[in-house]
DNA sequence: CTGTTAGCGCCTTCAG
DNA sequence: CTGAAGGCGCTAACAG
């Protein structure tokens, strides 16, 4: 009832094998033949059989790209980027097009490792993981394991805004320099002449907080300001609830802070709504920060200072690196700056 | 090289037979023997072959969600919500975990249909199609053509914020009172006062921004407010960029408009930038509405009046739907609802 | 350039 | 409850 390859093969008075050859375009086929072939390909209206192929050959055309908030645009642009590096250059009905997949893990490390053990069970061809890792040393144990069999499985392996894992599992890594970002948001501040800074960090345990909040704080022991720092840091998630209710905290601690950076835009945002439910003015009264530049801070009111990373490109690299359209760098791993964009939310402190 | 379900056999001294029926729990096995097995698998760290068992079983644990956008939050909360319900009750080895996976088609017809085919090919066990649909004929014809065979090869097909489309194919529907949501949002403006009233609508031949339109006309028509409503629509993509520049189209247009009504909350945002740019104050120079309800529209300033429609619980709903945990609504066919939130970004006129 | 021949690894009747 | 046997649809050497 389903059409097979031998159908086709029948109907274009082939074998098999020629069929096979025609579709995957990968061996030399006489121009009249491969005709008749797609001919007979298009009236069967012949759809190719994944997992047959796959089992055959031995690999997949999925590639898995794993993000930890599919929500939140920062995940959604990188991945997004990554889709189309991977699937550009691959139309119709000819071989080669890769199924670029995104699959959610909510940032939970459970579900993190079951999707990679269910993109191994399909044998994919490459899989590229985006965003902070969890410095939790089980969980970093269990994904440089499981990294490792997927790699010699013959996985791709591609970091995308996470930090290096040791071993040779990982194809190639992009790494958002978060440290030199934040320490360069901090020296903004500063410079500005704000001397208590309260901070909005994201959740424990991320790399990307970890970083973030480290540039923070050496902007700040640089300059000498830096007692009191573990009050004036709170602890959150990385949305805009946490930006809120981190905020009121804070300035129930110090209420005489004149600045908030906050772990990324999201947040800055609930920190924004937080000041303005207390009668405080931005940048008059508090000044305040973000980080990523996503697109809607441009339009915050005022416009959110923040530092911008590139995460179309990082995207669209991972993606090209995922499929072998590009060399990895040399090391395998390749820093992406942070840039730092000043703009109407900071201000110097007119008060305290 | 690569442990096979044999050797995993041989390891638990049973058939391969009976570690396909522990590893796919759908067969009686004697505790002990199952113990046993499991144990084995552990020790040779076994994983299934993805492929090999869909080409046996003829389906595979594959579900694709297509979305028109992967960097949009309209549509990454109905993803992550449905990516959420596949997965949900599924973890550890035991079989039945589904791979939930999402494909960004960008909102090209072409790559829409070639999405469907590769999850085809893989054999998917269930599809969610989200957001809207193209008006344009021939590809609906395409897709009803593709829906139809995907069906008839078993894959449950099931339609979440999309309009329904004839035929047995689709085992679910579920779409938004769009149309119903734009005439409750005008109604408001109407009642505030407003009779010139700006409309930036989303691209052409898409039935989202057709119905949205239509409620918006509707309100009007029955307000007997509907002379020169061509001049006072302009179209645009969803994206922000879009919002900026069709606002000041209409400025151009009718320097006196009092209201702007945008076709999702990003197009607002950027309806708003543009006011601002033209040193227009909202609302009392011109009130502004959105649609989605979003979560930064509440954060915006001042807060964006807009329709709510419940992404994360339509997405939800479709993964049920797409799994058979949930039994269709009565006619395979559900309406959700959209609410009116009236917020601080549209007041009565001032001015004209 | 094209046909022939073996499996790829697993599931699924059918016996026992 | 468990084992044995056949085949799912395709690809990958080999010949020719």
């Amino acid at each position: 009832m389903t059409v097979t390859l031998a159908d086709v093969a029948a109907r274009a008075r082939v074998s098999p094998a020629t069929v096979s050859r025609v579709l995957n375009g990968n061996y030399p086929v006489a121009a009249t033949t491969r005709e008749r072939v797609l001919r007979a390909v298009d009236e069967l209206d012949y759809v190719l059989n994944g997992p047959a192929s796959s089992l055959a050959a031995a690999t997949s055309d999925l590639v898995g790209i794993l993000v930890n908030d599919i929500a939140d645009p920062f995940f959604g642009i990188m991945a997004g980027a990554a889709q189309t590096a991977i699937g550009e250059g691959a139309f119709g009905r000819a071989g080669g097009e890769k199924l670029a997949v995104v699959c959610n893990t909510g940032g939970s490390p459970e579900r993190e490792l079951t999707y990679l053990t269910l993109l191994q069970r399909q044998r994919a061809a490459a899989v590229v993981l985006t965003g902070g890792a969890l410095e939790n040393p089980d969980h970093i144990a269990a994904m440089s394991a499981k990294l490792a069999r997927l790699a010699s499985a013959g996985t791709t392996v591609v970091l995308c805004g996470r930090p290096p894992v040791p071993g040779e599992s990982v194809t190639a890594t992009l790494t958002f320099d978060n440290r030199g970002g934040g320490r360069r948001l901090t020296e903004h501040l500063l410079a500005l002449g704000h001397r208590r800074i309260g901070y909005v960090a994201g959740p424990a345990e991320r790399t990307t907080t970890r970083h973030r909040l480290e540039g923070h704080r050496a902007a700040l022991a640089a300059a000498g300001v830096d007692e009191d720092q573990e009050r004036l840091t709170v602890h959150g998630s990385y949305d805009r609830r946490s930006g809120y209710d981190a905020t009121r905290e804070l300035l129930r601690r110090d209420p005489g802070l004149t600045a908030i950076a906050a772990a990324n835009d999201t947040v800055a945002l609930g920190a924004c709504a937080a000041l303005r439910d207390q009668g405080l003015r931005i940048p008059e009264d508090v000044s305040v920060a973000g980080f990523d530049d996503l697109p809607f801070s441009v339009d915050a009111v005022p416009a959110l200072t923040t530092v911008r990373l590139p995460l179309h490109e990082a995207g669209m690299r991972a993606g090209r690196l995922a499929m072998g359209k590009e060399a990895p760098p040399p090391g395998g791993i390749a820093t992406i700056g942070a840039e730092l964009m000043a703009r109407a939310s900071t201000a110097p402190p007119k008060r305290g």
